[in-house]
DNA sequence: ATACATATAGACCGATCAGTCTATTCCACC
DNA sequence: GGTGGAATAGACTGATCGGTCTATATGTAT
């Protein structure tokens, strides 16, 4: 069945406030580039922050979606599953459509830490987390918590990194030496936590 | 001698705006804060944005002038400088204040990689990135340049980790745990560029 | 005292914003 | 062929925005 208004809708506002931001971004744009009335957005939403609530939850889905299927597809074990992550962020950071992680963003435009954005930005993460949480334990590695941890932090610094790179050093380059970086560094900490009975001092 | 109306308003610009973000905050909001009045700012600048790209670089210079004291102050080698980074991010997370990185912050809500508010946020992360490659070197590590990325995406992650969590889950342990997480693979990278010959499968 | 640079308050402009309302049209179902 | 729910266009509101302008005040140096 062909998608429903409501459906085009979220997906044009995914796309519009991810390429030009949350604030930045009237409400006139995405109804224009969806082709959609101002009335049926009201009908289906109360509120603009409600609209952005649900571009974010279906954000975390198609995103997560796609690198669950890059990772299934040149992947079998966890600890390469852990690495395959880092590949699938190279090919994002150096995709023409990388605006840098969209969950950081929504979390730089919306301050309150109790306000329903910032609670499913946060969602996304928790997913995230769990998701290196199960393959560190599926690897067997000592300490998963920590390490699943430190895996989620060069994951989203590597994000962050590239995003905040300018015109003139953000090349292509730049972003695969990040990548790189951040994927050596991972294969480090997994490495250590298959072998060693301690961190490092 | 006392700070300059100007000053006065780039102190405040920077407050506000990284409190409350960029385009969320209006200029009017930032002059009754400051107490001065409008056509102060426009003597001074000529836009809004002009504002925001002097208060970024103020934000520069006052954090890492903080953060190289709080080094200093417990430092005296490089490897331990690099460490002492991440105690500093620890109490930073900690703090009321924090807001997340404005770099980051402003590289979200300025999309265009072009425009001179984010060439103000490149800058400082190179000012960050070329420290950091200077503890390496000092420290004689293999790779530096490699090392320093890695530590470099470790920091911004372990910030862009504390920044993103909700009310519920953004406790002080979590940012605690945050940092040290970063601060155990940082000196886990650190240690393995000492000495070993080759980096991990 | 006079002159000058600087800051002030506050009106004002055009534009844009989120959100509401009405009147019309479309289309699937009976 | 008619009925009803859903979508449409587009006017409208009240607020806020960034930025300009004018007229007044202040303070300092000669």
């Amino acid at each position: 069945m062909p998608p429903s208004r409501r459906d085009e809708l979220v997906e044009t506002a995914m796309r519009v406030f991810y390429r030009h931001g949350f604030n930045a971004t009237g409400i006139e744009k995405v109804l224009r580039e969806a082709g959609i009335s101002r009335m049926t957005l009201y009908n289906h939403f109360k509120s603009k922050d409600e609209l952005i609530a649900a571009a974010l939850r279906r954000r975390d889905e198609t995103f997560r979606n796609k690198m669950y299927k890059f990772i299934g597809a040149r992947a079998t074990g966890p600890a390469e599953r852990i690495l395959a992550v880092f590949d699938f962020g190279e090919q994002w950071f150096c995709s023409d459509e990388f605006c840098g992680c969209m969950f950081i963003n929504a979390s730089a435009e919306f301050p309150d830490r109790d306000c329903a954005i910032r609670r499913v930005a946060s969602e996304h993460n928790r997913a995230i987390a769990s998701y290196l949480l199960e393959q560190c334990r599926e690897a067997g590695l000592r300490d998963p918590e920590l390490v699943a941890r430190q895996l989620h932090i060069l994951f989203e610094g590597a994000c962050a990194r590239a995003n905040v790179m300018d015109a003139v050093e953000g090349g292509e380059e730049a972003f695969r030496a990040t990548s790189f970086a951040a994927r050596d560094a991972a294969a480090l900490v997994i490495n250590t936590a298959k072998t060693t009975p301690s961190t490092a001092a």
